[in-house]
DNA sequence: TCTGGGGTCCTAGGACCC
DNA sequence: TCTGGGGTCCTAGGACCC
């Protein structure tokens, strides 16, 4: 059996731990830029504050309603995370991190008589060590347990938070009790279409046959959704650690840019963050892409984003900031174009191998053991407090594409001087 | 004038997740 | 005036090969 644990309402969670007045009052949390509201209180979702809605948009309401409004705070959110996670990796040996705010859990070994127990167990310690609520969903596959925490949040009452799927019963009454698109896999293209097949619930889906989902649910992806639908597991249990094979970087500027030099400066600062990245996996990249999106409307109501991008294929890989910087400069140039309004850039390095085995190129030799004690000082110092003390020269000092951040809450839990006062 | 079939590799882009 | 960011996986289609 799996088990996934997933923190209620995370991010506003986080942010009402530490100013327990906002306990039980409507909260919401906003993404970079103060654009979108990506996390909500259920007494803002009570109030009909929809997920993902921009900010703008619902100002007025969120007035009204007096609901407690931040910035995204994500080195307390990574830091809240971690707690929850190592809480549980103290109870479970086999715990796949999935996201910031779920992990799935192997319970094989587990009773299937026991399961309940555990569940509440894991439940209750995990909300009394960190503060932050948790709903689990217990089944055989990822997706029915998926099914199972999604039932378990909609019906706190009844559930306490907690729901089994342990015989072919209960899960038959899950999936008659869920709508399709609430299915772990179904996203709103394949939502519209199985409604269009009359496909409604997740029972009906189960009901699908392979052939029917190969042709009409994207292959492969289809066919094994189903089966995990019908508790035969297709997903399993990561192990180990795994490197990223992609890694990226990208933001939308506080304010639209013109400039070539501040467009410069920001590309500059996003492979800083990447570079960091990539050094902190011990891994280094091949290729590096850099794209510019653009919106050239002075009609707000007209957002039709546009994207370029060029990448460069370097003659080894590395993962040194200043190397990586001069390969993307010469890429911000070809994209740049005089009277453009750009919104966002944003910066990519693929084809990424373990820093250990790094295929250098004869002309490449003794420079590359003096850069990696660069940046290992600088990694010290800059992982440790974050604050960005030591830059390279380009990414200049001015601010004017910098996001804003008009409502973060303090670092409540990894910064010294912001650490939460107690009398 | 006729003009196959099968395979690999690569890239762009879609769909999905949180 | 204002609409996030960081990933994974898969497929389709083009280029190329024999």
């Amino acid at each position: 059996m799996k088990a996934i644990v997933d923190c209620n309402c995370f991010y506003a969670a986080c942010e009402r731990l530490f100013q327990p007045s906002l306990h039980g009052k409507p909260v919401v949390v906003l993404s970079n830029n103060d654009g979108c509201i990506v996390s909500r209180s259920d007494e803002a979702k009570a109030l009909g504050i929809k997920m993902a809605g921009p900010y703008y948009q619902h100002k007025k309401e969120i007035e009204e309603n007096n609901i407690a409004v931040f910035s995204s705070n994500y080195y307390l959110y990574g830091d809240m995370s971690w707690r929850v996670m190592e809480t549980l990796r103290r109870h479970s040996p086999h715990v796949e991190v999935y996201s910031v705010d779920e992990s799935f859990l192997d319970l094989t070994g587990i009773a299937e008589n026991k399961l309940l127990e555990y569940s509440f167990f894991l439940k209750q310690t995990t909300e009394m060590w960190t503060g932050i609520p948790v709903s689990i969903g217990v089944a055989p596959t990822k997706v029915l347990s998926k099914v199972a925490n999604k039932l378990a949040k909609k019906d706190k009452a009844g559930t306490k938070g907690v729901m089994i799927l342990h015989t072919p019963e209960q899960q038959k009454k899950a999936l008659q009790n869920i709508a399709i698109e609430e299915i772990w896999g179904v996203g709103s293209a394949s939502a519209k279409k199985l409604r269009m097949h009359n496909i409604n619930t997740g029972w009906d889906l189960r009901n699908m046959g392979a052939g029917w989902a190969r042709k009409n649910l994207g292959g492969v992806v289809g066919v094994r959704l189903i089966k995990e639908l019908r508790g035969e597991s297709c997903i399993e249990m990561k192990t180990a650690l795994e490197t990223k094979k992609i890694i990226g970087t990208s933001r939308m500027f506080g304010k639209p840019v013109y400039e070539l030099k501040e467009i410069k400066e920001a590309v500059a600062t996003y492979v800083t963050r990447v570079a960091e990245k990539l050094r902190r996996q011990k891994s280094a990249a091949t290729t590096i892409t850099v794209f510019l999106v653009t919106n050239n409307y002075s009609n707000a109501y007209e957002y039709k984003p546009a994207r370029s991008s060029l990448y460069s294929i370097l003659l080894f890989a590395t993962s040194a900031t200043n190397l990586l910087i001069a390969h993307a400069m010469p890429l911000v140039e070809g994209l740049y174009k005089e009277g453009n309004k750009y919104i966002k850039a944003g910066v990519i390095v693929n084809d990424i191998v373990p820093e250990d085995a790094i295929q250098f190129n004869l002309f490449a030799k003794v420079v590359h053991s003096n850069e990696k004690v660069l940046m290992e000082t600088i990694d010290n110092i800059n992982f440790g407090i974050r604050n960005d003390l030591l830059k390279f020269a380009s990414l200049g000092t001015k601010t004017g594409w910098n996001m804003r951040q008009d409502k973060k809450s303090q670092l409540y839990t990894t910064r010294w001087e912001e650490l939460v006062n107690v009398r």
